[in-house]
DNA sequence: CGGTTTTTTGACAGAGTTCAAAGTTAGTGG
DNA sequence: CCACTAACTTTGAACTCTGTCAAAAAACCG
């Protein structure tokens, strides 16, 4: 029987770095983000106990957003940040022949939203893979908050500026084997530093989605996948995938 | 004979808007943002005289770029944000293979350097075009600053998340002649912005470094730039361009 | 003006796409 | 909880766009 929820690998925090809370079930019920585990990746990472209450005082809510719900569509106005607290999104737009062009793939204790401050209007559309959740952040707030709390105004900016290179920069030149084992390495690299695990893990988006973003036609992504079990780098059940060679995959992707 | 600098494209801002001063030389010599024909688009937008005066304290010294000399490498130290006041930049990162892999081209107006806000080292190298300019923004003073005036602070993250919609999306999924052709167009638009002339202008980088940027063989981009002139929709003299049918690349581009 | 770099052009090859169809997995309602 | 349908994934074969290599032509630079 094969687990198909990201959760079930996520590592129970066991040693207290940053304030994470060592807890089984990594998502809180509560906004309050000393109890959320991500919140060492989080806007809250080196703020004291008073500027996170005046923090957590912003949260307005949370919000579920069901698998194929949109978190907000192009166009739409600008008015918050959305801080992942459990799931998967795709970012994507449409272009003038109708078609999806996903531009990325986004992660719990990521930030979402930052599209639409330039123009105050969402310039890409998000929209959730799996049940997910969401801190909800007003962004005007936000900005005034952090104008009084220099270490939330840098990490405003951190998580901008991360958000701006750890995306996955698929290089437009290289091959496919190239860019796909980047994006598995990414994906591999981003799970870890939320305490998921680096080699076991399960992919919420389908090889269209893969494709999508790679610019690869879905039965490359089919036939990368096969290849890539052939050679022994790794296991693959349909969106299970186990890494077995890590280093083979670094090699080819020329990180 | 044909002109290969940019500047004699730009237009003499003739009327004076967001503070715009009417000039022919483009460029002052003077470090002072409302001598600068660029502020309506560079951080002193919306701020007004005192304001003003608070960020050109700031601003150390001018620094002058030669061509091909670099602005900052990958792994040097992060300090400054630096706003190009006139010239063209290349931002690009070496792969393990030792291969360049170019992320962009940075015009007059934009800021650079955004890239080392998180983990206070640059992850990408810059380096100059042509001749050029630029003022330097040491950036906790900015910060700091930034955190006395509300409108300073927004137009910081204003031009942040613009840095990261505005780049042009190469979108991988497409066709050589439609990356090429958003790629005209993006120049086309960025230029206009500027106060330059939107058909008409001079690349400030080889067919070897657009076929980088786009994924593409130089000899691709060179049969593109024969192919289009053949339809009618440009006229190319080496690096010199002249768009005769804006309409026509739109369509090509799927914007 | 002469050497160097950049751009163009042609011929050929191959990586990845497209199309078609079979095989799997997952979601829904009885 | 099972069955049925829809969605996703895999596989094979043919084709094509773009890359690679080579060499000539043009532009640039001191």
């Amino acid at each position: 029987m094969l687990q198909c929820n990201l959760n079930v690998h996520h590592h129970s925090f066991k040693k207290k770095e940053h304030g994470a809370v060592p807890m089984n079930d990594p998502i809180a019920n509560t906004a309050k983000c000393n109890h959320c585990s991500f919140n060492a990746l989080c806007l809250p990472m080196g703020l004291n106990k008073v500027e996170l209450e005046q923090l957590e005082h912003l949260i307005q809510k949370q919000r579920k957003v069901k698998r194929h719900e949109h978190l907000f569509q192009a166009g739409a106005p600008f008015r918050r940040l959305y801080a992942i607290k459990k799931g998967t999104f795709k970012t994507y737009t449409i272009n003038a022949n109708g078609d999806e062009q996903i531009s990325g793939f986004n992660l719990a204790a990521e930030l979402l939203g930052m599209d639409g401050v330039h123009g105050r209007k969402h310039c890409v559309s998000v929209v959730a893979l799996e049940d997910s959740l969401v801190c909800e952040l007003p962004f005007d707030q936000l900005l005034t908050l952090s104008a009084k709390i220099p270490n939330l105004q840098s990490q405003l900016f951190q998580i901008m500026s991360q958000n701006y290179t750890s995306q996955l920069q698929v290089s437009i030149n290289s091959h496919a084997e190239t860019r796909f084992s980047s994006f598995l390495l990414n994906i591999s690299r981003r799970l870890q530093e939320r305490g998921f695990l680096a080699r076991d893990f399960t992919l919420s988006m389908s090889r269209e989605e893969i494709g999508n973003y790679l610019g690869l036609a879905t039965e490359t992504i089919s036939r990368l996948f096969n290849s890539f079990e052939q050679k022994k780098i790794l296991v693959v059940k349909c969106r299970r995938i186990y890494l077995n060679d890590l280093r083979a995959l670094q090699t080819i992707s020329c990180v």
